[in-house]
Order: structure tokens, then sequence, then C-alpha cells
RNA sequence: GCCGAUGUAGCUCAGUUGGUCAGAGCAGCUGAUUUGUAAUCAGCUGGCCGGGGGUUCGAAUCCCUCCAUCGGCUCCA
């Protein structure tokens, strides 16, 4: 007999030897009947094999994201057997399941698969759920399962196996279809009731660029139509907050052609918002000591050899502008270091004098390649909310969490809860794409991560994701479509002060090295403004908002009135304009509801005999008659209250 | 950059197998209306059907190419 511990920490006693659905049964019918995998000492297992050892188990359902995972892992095989059937000769990468649903990695050879072909798949894919195919779990010889995709002419999972260790390799049969894997999978096909094939997409094999690229189809799957139905509605639900369409509806900015492609054009009422959020920061910024500083848009080839920029991005970059008679090369900016640490080398510094921080609205030009650029979260000219910190080595740790606060403190303000910590570090195996010393990033990387875990931040840490100069604290959030996005950067950086040999004079009168805290806690303003925009589906706070207030007039002959209001709300700072269009007022109600704008203050006989305004607040509706005084301070005491 | 898809008035979209197919709604303009909490009425303007080339008696519709956009991949200082 073995000790099953369950989730709720009671013990029961089994055999040996007995499996998680057996197990599911003993508890009841429904779990049974709704249990996809079980978690068998943190470990994701089958439930038909068998346990034979004490162990601390879960039973995963559609409710758990394990659960999920086994049903699309095991969507993706069955796409995989349907894609068999129906494109023979198909040879076959990978087909894991993600965050929503699944995908297949697959080489068509001459033929390929549009969305036109999707519901023939997805027919086939609930045809082969419907027959009830078991998951057949064999361990074969690694030399054994070499020759069996070797004869069937499949050099992606020749390729894949060759990397196993050696030993016996778990396949997995459904049907026909027989798959190199890991596993864990359903117990047969049949808790597949619903399924959507998302679109295709080319992917590189093993995510290399240089080699061959397949054919990605995504797709997802569900226990129930309904809950198909629910994706979907709620898919068209993410669409309508796509910053880029409420980006055009509200007029807030626009791409040209002629202008060029990724390069964002901001109208009137997105560099209103734009401004708003900008003075935000710099108050934030004035008074934690930040200095601002301005500097060009094109600068010298020969500073950003010095940074090692032109090195690591030179090819990458716009190519450089050559004046005319001397043919000296600029480069558009692509970041505002290089400049600023020529600003700190203009002066000479005491490490009485540090930290000092230099801070700068920067706008930098990037090349970033045109399959790239999306919306306003990936473009090639952009507005960092940049700042460098140039502390003594003992300042590194209280100004990076001084930084995190600022950070924390803007996400505070802006309602943005739902965001993830990532701690960058360097690729240990391949140094050679970084500049500085061992010991610099080893200092840098400790820094990070201490002073990650004193503001007990949990953060996820990967390596290979460091800037070349340095490892990063970044944050990151998703947008509508679930997309991630990093927002706001924490960087410590050794090796740009060495590089341009900064120096303060220590209290031994000796030269010494500053460290370098590179940070943007929006990152960009256009990303920022794009991620704000889908946040908050357009309705954005009150303080931010480019028009707070809109009178609307009954009719004509209240318009001296409504301009009378005007002028008080312009005196009280209150961004307020007029709908002057001798439309009815359930007209002029409606439109400035779709405009979002926040407060809509219907004046008429009575406003205007009794000095009042009749407001109306946007998606709530009727807040009755207030003096403009009261409207003021109704509108003083929200932006307070935000702001706080 | 790569794979795939898309591109019709400012916006959202119709346009059957190439043959009065250049349309609708909203927006805009003009006029009437003087309006009380989400759409007043009427008239009108507006498009080289993304650009260029080709096939055809004839192209929004088929082919090629370029541009832009969308979904991914790769990249992201």
């Amino acid at each position: 007999m073995i000790n099953i511990t369950l989730p709720d920490q009671t013990i029961r006693e089994f055999p040996s030897g007995i499996t998680g659905m057996e197990i599911a049964q003993s508890i009841s019918e429904g779990l049974a009947r709704n249990v996809l995998s079980i978690t068998v000492n943190g470990e994701v297992m089958d439930l038909n094999r068998p346990i034979t050892t004490d162990a601390a188990i879960k039973l995963n359902t559609w409710d758990d994201k394990d659960g999920k995972a086994t049903m699309w892992h095991s969507s993706a095989h069955i796409m995989a057997a349907a894609i068999e059937e129906l494109y023979p000769g198909t040879k076959f990468g990978i087909g894991p399941d993600v965050e929503n649903g699944f995908y297949y990695d697959i080489d068509l050879g001459d033929k390929s698969i549009s969305s036109n072909d999707f519901s023939e798949i997805e027919d086939k894919i609930l045809e082969i759920a419907r027959r009830k195919e078991p998951f057949i779990r064999t361990d074969i010889p690694k030399n054994e399962a070499l020759e069996f995709y070797r004869a069937k002419g499949d050099e992606y999972k020749v390729d894949l196996i060759s990397d196993l260790e050696d030993g016996t390799i778990s396949f997995y049969k459904s049907g026909h279809f027989t798959d190199l894997c890991r596993g864990p999978h359903l117990v047969d096909t049949s808790p597949i009731k619903a399924v959507k094939l998302l679109n295709t997409a080319g992917a590189y094999w093993r995510g290399d660029e240089s080699r061959k690229q397949l054919t990605r189809v995504y797709g997802i799957t569900f226990p129930k139509q309904k809950m198909l139905k629910e994706y979907l509605e709620m898919l068209e639900e993410a669409k309508k907050r796509d910053h880029r369409k409420i980006g055009r509806e509200l007029e807030l900015f626009a791409f040209s052609a002629k202008v060029g492609q990724g390069l964002p054009l901001w109208l009137p009422k997105g560099a209103e918002l734009r401004e708003n959020l900008e003075k935000f920061l710099k108050k934030v910024q004035r008074k934690a000591g930040y200095q601002p500083v301005i500097s060009p848009h094109i600068g010298n080839k020969n500073l950003y050899i010095t940074s090692g920029h032109y090195d690591k991005y030179g090819e990458d970059s716009f190519q450089p502008i050559s004046t005319p008679s001397e043919g000296e090369e600029f480069f558009l900016k692509p970041m505002n270091c290089p400049h600023h640490c020529e600003i700190y080398k203009i002066k000479q510094y005491s490490y009485k004098d540090l930290p000092v921080r230099l801070a700068e609205f920067g706008t930098v030009y990037r090349y970033e390649q045109s399959g790239e650029l999306h919306g306003l979260t990936r473009v090639r000219g952009f507005t960092q909310d940049d700042a460098h910190i140039f502390c003594r080595p003992d300042q590194v740790k209280e100004e990076f969490i001084a930084v995190i606060d600022i950070v924390l403190h803007i996400f505070r303000a802006l309602d943005f809860n739902d965001y993830s910590v990532q701690i960058s570090l360097r690729d240990p195996v391949n140094k050679e794409k970084y500049i500085g010393s061992d010991e610099n990033w080893e200092k840098a990387e400790k820094a990070i991560i201490e002073a990650t875990r004193e503001k007990g931040l949990s953060a996820e840490v990967v390596t290979g994701e460091a800037a070349f100069y340095g490892p990063k604290l970044d944050f990151m959030v998703n947008d509508a479509l679930g997309r991630k996005w990093q927002l706001g950067t924490i960087q410590v950086d050794y090796n740009l002060p060495d590089r341009f040999e900064l120096e303060y004079i220590g209290s031994d009168n000796q030269k010494h090295r500053p460290v370098m805290i590179h940070r943007a806690p929006f990152g960009s303003l256009e990303r920022f403004v794009a991620v704000m925009i889908e946040h908050y589906a357009g309705n954005f706070p009150l303080w931010l908002t480019p028009d707070q207030a809109i009178i609307l007039p009954i009719s004509d002959k209240y318009a001296d009135y409504a301009k009378k209001v005007l002028n008080l709300l312009n005196n009280y700072e209150i961004r307020t304009l007029i709908d002057e269009r001798s439309e009815k007022t359930g007209k002029k109600i409606r439109d400035a509801e779709t405009r979002k704008i926040p407060f809509m203050l219907i004046v008429g006989e009575k406003e205007e005999a009794g000095e009042t305004v009749s407001v109306r607040k946007h998606g709530e509706g009727d807040l009755g008659s207030f003096s403009i005084e009261e409207f003021v301070k109704m509108v003083e005491d929200e932006v307070n209250r935000l702001l706080q």
C-alpha cells in the first residue's frame, strides 16, 4: 500500500500501482469525468500511469492551468493527426501547448495551409476526438526512434531526437498518429468537444532565423462548445480595446505611409494626453532630485563607437548622415545614454555631488525590422522618459531602490496592477554578445537581484535578456490581446562609465569611476500610451484625459451662458469644450459619450437662471444640478484622489 | 527581414463565376428645425476600388511587382 496526500492534506491509502484515474473515481464520479491529468510530487503525469510510491497528488481539471495544458497539448497531437490524414507527407516539428491553446509547426512541402482550410481540419479534429482514441505511451530506445523517423523521412524529429540523451524515449500514439513526446496526455481524445484554429504563421525551425521556416498553425480547444463561443466573444471584446482602433476613433495618433512606417504622428488630443503624462512624471522626478537636460537628435559616429552601440547596432541602424564637405558621419540618436555621459563629463564632480541624476524625454530613432512594427507599441521613432543616474558604488542599491519606488508609484497612480517583473541577466555561455568585464557584470547583477529582493518584488529571472552593457530589471504588462510588452526598465551599468572614462573625486582626493543606472519608468511614451489606452479602453483618468468636460447648450439661446461657463472653467484650468451645433441635446450627449469625455455640462433656461450646470458623467448618467464652484470642486477632488 | 493574409469614400463595410458595380450607413457640407440626458429632417459633396505594370474586346474582380496594414517568427540598445 502507498500513502497518497491530497491537496487538502488528507492522506489516503491505496494499493501500489494505482492510477490517477482510479483515484479520481474513488473520490467521485464527477471528478473522474472531468479530470484531465494528475500532478504527482510536482510533476504532471498521465492519468493512467501507475503510482508506486507515497506521493502528494493533485487531480487537474479544466479549472487548473495544468489541466488546460494537458488538454491543449493533446489537442496539438490531434491536430497533427488531422493534418497528417488530410495532407499526407507532412513533416512535423514541435507542437506544444501555449498560454491560450496550442500550435504545431509543420512542413507541408510545396503545399500550404491558409485560414480557408481551417474548417476542414477542425471537422477532422472533432471526428478524431469523437472516436475516443486512447493516447498510448510507449518507451523506445533512442536508436529505434531515430530509425523510425529516418524511415518516415521526418528530419525535424530526427533533429530533436539526436539532441536527446541516450536511453529510452517516450512516444504517444493516438489512432494512426504517433509522436515523439514527453507527455503527459489525456487518457483519450474524448474531452475535446470544441475546436477553433486561430491563425497560421511562419516560424523558423528551432527559432533560428538561418534555418527553414515552417508553418505554425495555432488553435484552441474546449471541453464545452459554449466555452469556445465565450472565448471568441472575449476576443471580439478585446479587439475593441485595441489602441490602434481607439487611437483613430479618439483622434489621438495616426500614421502616414508618406511620412514613413513606424513614425507616429501625435494628433492634438493625443499630444495633450501625452503632455499630461510628461508633466506628471516631470513633477515626480523633480521631487526625486532629477535634473532635466536636453540633447540633440543626432550624434557623431564616434560617440557611438565609444559607447559600443556602433559595434553592436551600427549595421542595423538608420544609415549615417554625412556632412556635405567634411564627410563626417552622424547617426540618428538611438539612445540617450552616450549624450548623457558626455553631459556628465562637462563638469568635475566630487563624491559629495553624487548621485547626479540627468533626465530627458529623449526622442530616439531605431531601425526596427518592418515586420516588427506594431501600432504605437513598436515604432521607429519614439520618446523615452530616460534618465541616467551617476552614483558612487556604495550608492547603487539605494538609488536602484529609489527608482523601483518611482516605477511603482507611477503604476499605482495609473492603476496598473497587472504587471510582471523580470530580471534580465547576461547569457553566461555567450559572453561575446556583451561588453565589459566579468567582475563588472557580477557586481551589476548582484545589485539588481539584491535590490529586487529588498523591495519584495517577485521577479522572474531570465538569462540572456540583458542589454549588451548591463543587466536589467524590466516591468512588463499585457495588452488587450494578451501580448507582453516591456514598459519600465532599470539597468545597472559599470561598463559605459569605463568606456567614457567618467570620474569623480573621492574623499581620498583620488579619481574614481561612478556607476550608471539607466532608467525609464514608462519606457517609451508611445508604448506606454498604447498600453494605457488598452488598459482604460480610452476612458482615461480625469487628470490625464485631453478634454475633461464639454458644455452642451440646449439651444442657441443659451450660447452666451455656455461661453460664460467655459471662461469660468478655463480659469480653473479645467479643459473644457462647447458643442455649439444646432443639434438636439440627445445627439450632443450621444456624441460626447462616444468621445469618452468625462463630464457633460448641460445648460439651458434653468441653469442660466440659477447660474448652475446640469452635470452628466460619462458612463454613469445624470448627477443633477451643480453650481460652477461645486462642479470645480468635484473635478479637483477627483483629480486629487486619483493622484494622491 | 521571413511566412501567411488583407488593402473599395474621413470611418465601418456591400460589390455574385471579369460585362451599367462604383454602392450603403456614419462623418462632412448646405438648408430647415431651437431642441432637456445616447442618433431631428431634407438635399448635396466625396472614391484612378493602395501604386505601377500585364492578360483581355472589357479588370475593383485574373496575373506580376512595389507600398502599406494585420497575425505570427526572428529581432528589440
